[in-house]
RNA sequence: GACCGGUUCGUCUAGGGGUUAGGACACCGCCCUUUCACGGCGGCAACACGGGUUCAAAUCCCGUACCGGUUACCA
């Protein structure tokens, strides 16, 4: 039987990490044994789900290139279908109507609510207490004819037990005296998520259920249902949860856009960084190796690798420079740095493009300057929005000075005020007689600097923070090069970083 | 509260009876150097706790603590 695995968001949001994790596992597992990847969108929540979230985690599972096969299901497309099977349920005795009329929604925190009342209930809920348990089913039916409104809900038998052996987690074992009579279907005929979620599963014939570790013990709950329907259950493998820096759930109210994949996308990472980074969050191959192509993922994934405790995602609010997890940005820049040139170039194109710093030059006539430069300045780069920010003197004169950079580098000397405009006239009469390499440049600054008597850096870095605006940056000989001799002459020459600070 | 799960450096993790408990990120130091967030070398830093079992426990068992999940006519 060929395997085939969902990834199954609510379309309540955009696509969050953990959800893009869990999204990407299945994936890997389906790539892995040459199954297939499906895609189905849980909006059976009609309050809460929108298009606008839909289409955003269809634009973040595309951003990481997690191409599903088959058409996309929703799920409230299926309400009918769900709707029969909890008839056919109940027809059988399997399931039975709840006259009980819907409690009213208390104003506190839903959780806190469930656990309050859990806790009240405290050694004496019994689970199979309902009244309308073991109504006659003519009764039953006239009460329903006679348009009461009434809930369906799965009879579980009082003795016994579910079990299940969880790729990740094991063997799991739960009485059935644990686990309620759940509903399958609301007094307004809308199919609750257990009984859809088992509906759609079967029908899509998945064989691989691989989800968040939250629902663990919803398992319990579906495969009771598939048991009523008389379905085996596929396979389940839970995955463990990604938490905030205080083991706490990492939630888009509390910690807003970090754990949003549009976030990342949208700040320069690169899809294969990112998803190379999430796929180490919680999956190991059981080796050293770190920076894994997607083909080596596909090839080494196994469910044996998933790990059972949950994964913090280290990042920290206060400091913006770790706005996100340490190894991500790492990892992003790894990949920046030593991706094959040609591979990364598309990916400057668009960003420089946005930040109008694309010229059509580039792809042209300026396109070996372009792949040098880029291969130059990108050793030192965390993001794609690098290239149009620390980079932007490589490709515009307007561009900022640092204001470190500038007290560090000119201030300190003012000397330099009237050194670097000299020095640019030297640049102008040296390089009408020999050609502007760096070898030659290194010459003739060398000889400029035992001129003046200082250290060749005060002129180096006088030099940087005119022709580039930061204080970092790649070998100066290769910068000004790069720049080129004309604009190398003029932004010597240039009093705007020095009338900044006057 | 009940049920379920988890616990190795700050973080991600390797290791599943005998290891100087390994790697990566972060951090610190040194080197390279005209700067640096590149690179090289090095350092700091962990088996939650208590009992067992065993010649031997991070590893197996039990308990405790802590963390997490679930406990809806949400998904």
């Amino acid at each position: 039987m060929t395997t085939r695995v969902r990834f199954a968001p609510s379309p309540t949001g955009y696509l969050h990490i953990g959800s893009a994790r869990t999204a990407l596992f299945n994936y890997l597992y389906a790539r892995h044994v040459g199954g297939k990847f499906l895609l189905r969108i849980e909006d059976t929540d009609i309050a809460r789900s929108t298009e606008e979230s839909t289409r955003s985690i269809l634009d973040g599972l595309a951003w990481l290139e997690l191409e599903h096969d088959e058409e996309i299901v929703f799920q409230s497309d299926n309400a009918d279908k769900h709707r029969s099977a909890a008839r056919k349920l109940l027809a059988e005795g399997k399931a039975y109507r709840d006259f009980t009329p819907k409690a009213e929604p208390t104003d506190q925190n839903v959780k806190e609510g469930i656990a309050e009342r859990a806790r009240a209930n405290q050694g004496v809920k019994n689970m199979r207490d309902n009244p309308y348990r073991d109504l006659s089913a003519n009764e039953s039916d006239a009460r329903a004819a006679a348009g009461e409104p009434f809930a369906i809900r799965l009879k579980v038998a009082e003795h016994g037990r579910t079990a299940f052996d969880d790729a990740v987690y094991g063997i799991q074992e739960r009485e059935y005296a644990d686990t309620e009579d759940l509903v399958l279907l609301r007094s307004d005929g809308h199919p609750l998520y257990n009984l859809a979620v088992v509906c759609d599963d079967i029908e899509m014939q998945i064989t691989h259920v691989i989800r968040g570790q939250d629902h663990l013990t919803n398992t319990h709950k579906q495969i009771l249902i598939y048991e009523a329907l008389g379905v085996t259950p596929p396979t389940f493998a839970h995955l463990p949860l990604i938490m905030a820096p205080n083991k706490g759930k990492l939630s888009k109210r509390k910690h807003g856009e970090v754990v949003s994949m549009t976030t990342y996308r949208d700040a320069g990472f690169l899809a294969a960084a990112f998803r190379n980074f999430l796929a180490l969050l919680g999956w190991s191959a059981g080796e050293e190796q770190e920076i894994y192509s997607l083909e080596e993922l596909i090839q080494k994934f196994s469910l044996e690798g998933i790990h059972r405790s949950n994964a913090v995602f280290n990042f920290h609010e206060s400091d913006p420079r770790k706005w996100t997890d340490d190894k991500a940005i790492w990892m992003n820049a790894e990949y920046i740095r030593t991706m094959p040139l040609e591979d990364l170039l598309p990916f400057v194109k668009p960003e420089l493009k946005t930040a109008k710093l694309w010229r059509e030059e580039y792809d042209d006539d300026e396109r070996g300057w372009f792949e040098r430069t880029i291969d130059l300045i990108r050793q030192r780069f965390f993001t794609l929005k690098d290239f149009s920010a620390q980079g932007r003197a490589y490709f515009s004169e307007d561009y900022d000075f640092d204001a470190a950079a500038v007290e560090k580098n000119l201030v300190k000397f003012p000397d330099l005020r009237s050194w670097l405009p000299e020095l640019a006239d030297r640049f102008e009469a040296e390089f009408e007689k020999q050609r502007y390499t760096e070898e030659n440049i290194e010459t003739v600054v060398k000889s400029f600097t035992e001129e003046k008597g200082t250290k060749l850096g005060v002129i180096m870095n006088g030099a940087r923070t005119l022709l580039t605006g930061v204080a970092v940056g790649p070998s100066m000989l290769a910068v000004f090069e790069t720049i080129g001799l004309e604009k190398t002459i003029m932004r010597l020459k240039s009093q705007v970083a020095w009338n900044a600070v006057a």
